[in-house]
This record gives C-alpha cells, sequence and structure tokens, in this order.
DNA sequence: GACCAGGGTAACT
DNA sequence: AGTTACCATGGT
C-alpha cells in the first residue's frame, strides 16, 4: 500500500499511453506489464496492489507508475505558462507518464499507426496470445506475456496480419530483424540524447516522427519531445495557433511554450482534446 | 456507405 | 522538396 499524490489510477491508464489493461470496477484495474498480471486499486490517496509478491516487486510498480517524481513541481511550473493548459491539467492532474518497456512500446505504437485506442487494444493481446508467454489466469482468464524480442522474432508476417495488424505487420517484421539482429539496441538508447535516440528509432520501417516521439517520451523519459498526433494537431490549432499548421511548426511553438516538460504538457492536453472532441467536425 | 482513427511510405509532380 | 494516394480494419 502506498500513499500517493497527485495521482489517479484511472488517469493514468485510461490517457492513451499504455493499452494493456482492463478495468475491473471503479478505480479497480488489472494491469499487464513487466511479464506479470497485477490488480491494483486506489482508494483515495492509497494505492493497493493485491497480488505484489516481494519489495523488490514494488518497487519495479513505483517504477512503472512514475511514483517517486514530484508532479506538483511540474504541473505549477506548466500551469504558469498559460490558461489553456492550465484548464488541461485541472481536468485530469491525476496523469503520470508510464515507464513502458522500450520493445513492447515500439511495438505498440507500429500497430496505433491510423487506428483507434480499442483496437490498438485488442491487437496487441492478439498478438500477446498468439507469441506471448502463459503469465496467469485471473476470472478464468489466461493472461499473456507481451512477446519478446526472441519469441516474436518467430512470427512471420502472415502470422501477424492474423492478429488484425493490416498492413502494419511487415513494419513489425522488419523491427524484430533489425533489433533481433542486434542492428538496433533499443536497450541503449536510453542513455543516448534525444536526437540520436530517435535517429535510431527511424530505422525501422513504419516508425516515424511521432511514433519514434511516442517511444522516446513513454519509455525512454525523454520529457521534452511532444509527439504530435491527429488530436494534438487539433488541440494546438484551436487553442495556440488559430489556424492549420505544419507538424514542424507545432513541435517548435510546444518546446518554446512548454519548455523542458513539454511532454507532460502534451499528455494533459491529448486526454483533455480527445474528451472534449476540441476542434473536431 | 462515407468517413475517420495516438501515421508513414512511396510514388508522384 | 513538397503534395497525395494508399495502406487493413473496425467504429460511428
Amino acid at each position: 500500500m502506498y500513499k500517493v499524490i497527485d495521482f489517479s489510477l484511472e488517469e493514468t491508464l485510461e490517457c492513451g499511453q499504455c493499452f494493456r489493461f482492463e478495468k475491473l470496477e471503479d478505480n479497480k484495474y488489472l494491469v499487464v506489464a513487466n511479464s506479470k498480471v497485477i490488480i491494483i486499486k486506489q482508494e483515495g490517496n492509497e494505492l493497493i496492489f493485491e497480488n505484489i509478491e516481494d519489495e523488490k516487486d514494488e518497487k519495479v510498480w513505483k517504477n512503472y507508475f512514475d511514483l517517486d517524481r514530484d508532479y506538483k513541481k511540474i504541473k505549477d511550473e506548466l500551469s504558469s505558462t498559460d490558461k489553456v493548459l492550465t484548464d488541461a491539467i485541472n481536468y485530469k492532474p491525476g496523469i503520470r507518464l508510464l515507464k513502458q518497456d522500450v520493445w513492447e512500446c515500439l511495438i505498440s505504437f507500429i500497430i496505433s499507426q491510423n487506428k483507434q485506442i480499442p483496437h490498438i487494444k485488442q491487437v496487441i493481446k492478439n498478438i500477446s496470445e498468439a507469441f506471448g508467454t502463459n503469465i496467469g489466469t485471473y476470472n478464468d482468464k489466461v493472461y499473456y506475456s507481451f512477446p519478446t524480442i526472441e519469441q516474436l522474432s518467430k512470427a512471420t508476417e502472415d502470422q501477424i496480419r492474423a492478429c488484425k495488424a493490416g498492413f502494419r505487420a511487415p513494419y513489425i517484421i522488419d523491427a524484430c530483424a533489425k533489433i533481433n539482429s542486434g542492428q538496433i539496441d533499443i536497450y541503449n538508447l536510453e542513455s543516448m540524447e534525444t536526437i540520436k535516440a530517435k535517429e535510431e528509432l527511424l530505422k525501422i520501417k513504419g516508425v516515424g516522427n511521432k511514433i519514434s516521439d511516442c517511444v522516446a517520451l513513454f519509455s525512454l523519459s525523454k520529457h521534452e519531445v511532444f509527439p504530435t498526433d491527429v488530436w494534438i494537431k487539433r488541440v494546438m490549432e484551436y487553442f495556440y495557433m488559430k489556424e492549420e499548421a505544419e507538424l514542424k511548426d507545432i513541435q517548435k511553438f510546444a518546446r518554446e511554450q512548454f519548455g523542458d516538460y513539454a511532454g507532460f504538457a502534451q499528455q494533459y492536453l491529448f486526454y483533455y482534446a480527445r474528451d472534449k472532441k476540441i476542434g473536431k467536425k
């Protein structure tokens, strides 16, 4: 059990950064990550892990939920920049940026392109069931870990297509080939400069600016990047640019406006825009 | 049935 | 170097 502040389990899981969770009840979730299934619930400012084994495990999940970071400081600093962002922060003040595994995060966001979140979750589940490891049962349902690099590298393009990945299947094959061969060392990216890490990720087919930004933010702790998807584009044009803007101009603006915490700002704005359907018609 | 989704590639000017 | 069709699949 932990005391948590500036944290909402629901907001953190539902804000679109991760895909392997199920809502069991209000403020109670099943999460699949770190090759484990955990049941976690929040009661006020208490966070309760129902099936955690030892202290080492606790550390892993504390790290996963980014519980040691001072979010009040981040939110205060971001709130001082402008009113729009203040509104977005106050709308979902309990969001935290998860620390996700870089391999799973990369493949997940390759799958995400041009897809809605429920579909993304389904395809990742299909792939895990097809190639991952049985990691336990809950409510008579069997859960599978996200496949390792080795496991997924055994898959054929047709098998991945069968998981409903569609045209993204060859991209996943390419990622497996480049990573399993050692050509790209994704577990070394965190120690690199953001630009260098992105360069490496961009070598993979189907990985462009947005997906590499998501990996950088959600698993490499590169908190200054500003992943710009359709929703972020809309919210930025609607509130800040006041006209249609190009990707590079939006990202440049965001870095100047939000500074080194641009990635956090992005996540508050994303949830806000998507929930309120900002700029959509 | 048209349109869109946490985009990116390749084939065009 | 800048635009544009197209890529599978499911929801609205």
